[in-house]
DNA sequence: TCAACAATTGAACAATTGCTCAATTGTTAA
DNA sequence: TTAACAATTGAGCAATTGTTCAATTGTTGA
């Protein structure tokens, strides 16, 4: 049986997929907004960061449509865009859980 | 409601399970002994690859429990280990390719 | 034993990453 | 309009990453 094996363009979709989650902080970061919609400086308080790194991290979870932003007065809201991305983060987090 | 953050001991745990999927050459390597066990060089030749380059891969791959290593006279034969990994990995890809 | 092949290793390098700092933009209430 | 706060942005940096190259280790058949 030949092998399947995913093109070069598919991997690197893959790839870059995996890589949202691939960060310590990220990782905090979504597992609180996987839960409940929060904003850049209580996300920056509770997981331990400044806003600024916050910022950086959610400008590039939304380019890559894994998080959703919504603005309500001077506070920028965020949470997880949808269902698929939840299931996969918290499988992994699970698969950790379990060890 | 008081939103659930993971530690930064199980976060990073769960940013370094990710960080094995966030590589283009490791999902291919992936995306062919989730199917089938292989031995390097034929990984390096289908991924495109040096084996140097597949074998470090590889190695930490198995650093992490994600891959098994089968010596079989001068080749050594490489799969995923447990179904889990196989789940969450092949997730990612499905996620990928319905968009 | 030794030549040939398969795989691994470590050093070195360029590229990428996550963070901080300072400046800027957006929003509201006085 | 302006002061205060929230958030974003870009530059710069230290650390990490993926790769290559050369040397080494492991295994087999001649």
């Amino acid at each position: 049986m030949k092998p399947s094996i995913l093109d070069e363009h598919t991997a690197a979709h893959v790839a870059e997929l995996f890589r949202a989650f691939s960060d310590t902080s990220r990782v905090r970061i979504l597992s609180i907004i996987v839960e409940q919609e929060l904003n850049t400086s209580a996300l920056a308080e509770l997981v331990g960061v400044t806003e600024s790194a916050v910022s950086h991290h959610l400008r590039g979870l939304r380019q890559m449509k894994i998080v959703r932003a919504r603005r309500d007065g001077k506070e920028v809201y965020y949470s997880v865009i949808d269902s698929h991305i939840i299931e996969l983060f918290q499988q992994g987090v699970r698969h950790v859980q379990e060890e």
